[in-house]
DNA sequence: GCAAATACCTATACATCCTAGGAAAGCAGG
DNA sequence: CCTGCTTTCCTAGGATGTATAGGTATTTGC
């Protein structure tokens, strides 16, 4: 009987198209199995077991969202840039949602830390960002708060969230600018507390 | 034997404080029969099946969450009842991430027309934004926006996405602070469009 | 107290996750 | 070619979960 080929990335691979079919939390080892014709204890000598799979789509995803928005910022500043990064985000979520969704999974932090793909994620947040001339703390909460509506604003398109009354498109647009806007003019902080300042790296994760 | 005394609906409570326990993807009917000293097969008369059992979470999250918002911006207004909205939304979702996380579903449309719940919370999203004077489709993009913040905040700091270099809580009270003067300086349409006017209920939903 | 409704049961079929241990295909070196 | 090792994939089987069919026992309404 001739061989399926399996290897630990193969099989990732093909675990991160099955969840950009069927959704993230949808995949199944046994589904996977059958789309190489083969038993599902068969998948175990490449993958430790569901949970591992799922981490290493993460990874997988991590990187490749890496790389999209890498490319879409090179040779961009200001609001070129945030644009640029936006797209590239929105995109790659809207074009692989199960990819997507393995990004917000909550990975053991001595995982995280061994990831280069997250390292590079946070470095390019950081250097969009900094064409606005933000100090600390308003980095950080600028980085939160433009983080949070990338994400909400995908999470509820991709979940049908949004309806059909305006083109999501135009809606996004306008958010973009609007939050241009918002990064350029960036309130002073009303109780001039200047503490908690965070290292670089420190924007997004630990 | 004594009765355990279910009912549809104590069965979704009962769901529901499983899902804040352990995660809304990670109720099972068999789960919840033993919290209840019962067999699989007899929750089966109460609910047709796990995914309505999950709508029906879904449906009672959404009316608990309205109820919070509308207690928060009664008597309020402008950038108080905006707050006050945001914080209902943030403690709500970090009270209770299974309930939250069950909002999030998608649902039938036929079963989220009927929903008065969800009505309830697309009309205190228009009432709330009703003070920054926006048009359509301008309204729209602002409460697509602002929602997408809320939602992308509150999922990304419950999966432990931000960390601890800063507390999210003053992060939280900057971006709100930075929202509020979004809304009040919306940007312009720079293409002069002025098409696709949504109708008041369109806001968020259909 | 009797009949109807219903709350809860047993039994069963099937899917999935995962482990243990075995067979067979491919790859060395002779 | 053949012998032995590694790796790939297998069969077998236990544990847990979803769901249905059909039976028994408890309540409830009259």
């Amino acid at each position: 009987m001739a061989r399926a080929g399996l290897t630990s990335e193969r099989v990732t691979r093909a675990a991160a198209e099955l969840a950009d079919a069927v959704g993230f939390e949808n995949i199944t080892v046994s589904a996977l199995a059958r789309s190489f014709g083969v038993r599902d204890a068969s998948l175990y000598s490449h993958v430790r077991n569901l949970q591992d799979l799922r981490e290493r789509i993460a990874l997988l995803a991590a990187g490749e969202l890496a790389d999209r928005i890498a490319a879409a910022v090179a040779g961009r500043s200001g609001k070129e840039a945030m644009v640029a990064f936006a797209d590239a985000y929105r995109e790659y979520a809207l074009a692989h949602p199960g990819r997507y969704a393995a990004t917000q999974v909550r990975l053991d932090p001595a995982v995280l830390a061994r990831s280069p793909a997250h390292a590079r994620n946070v470095e390019l947040t950081y250097a969009m960002l900094r064409a606005y001339r933000l100090v600390e703390p308003d980095l950080t909460d600028a980085g939160r708060l433009l983080r949070s509506t990338f994400h909400g604003y995908v999470t509820l398109e991709a979940g049908g969230g949004f309806g059909h009354s305006r083109e999501v498109r135009a809606s996004w647009e306008r958010g973009l600018d609007a939050l241009h806007l918002l990064l350029e003019n960036w309130p002073a902080d009303p109780s001039g507390r200047q503490a908690g300042a965070s290292p670089p790296g420190g924007i997004l994760e630990a």
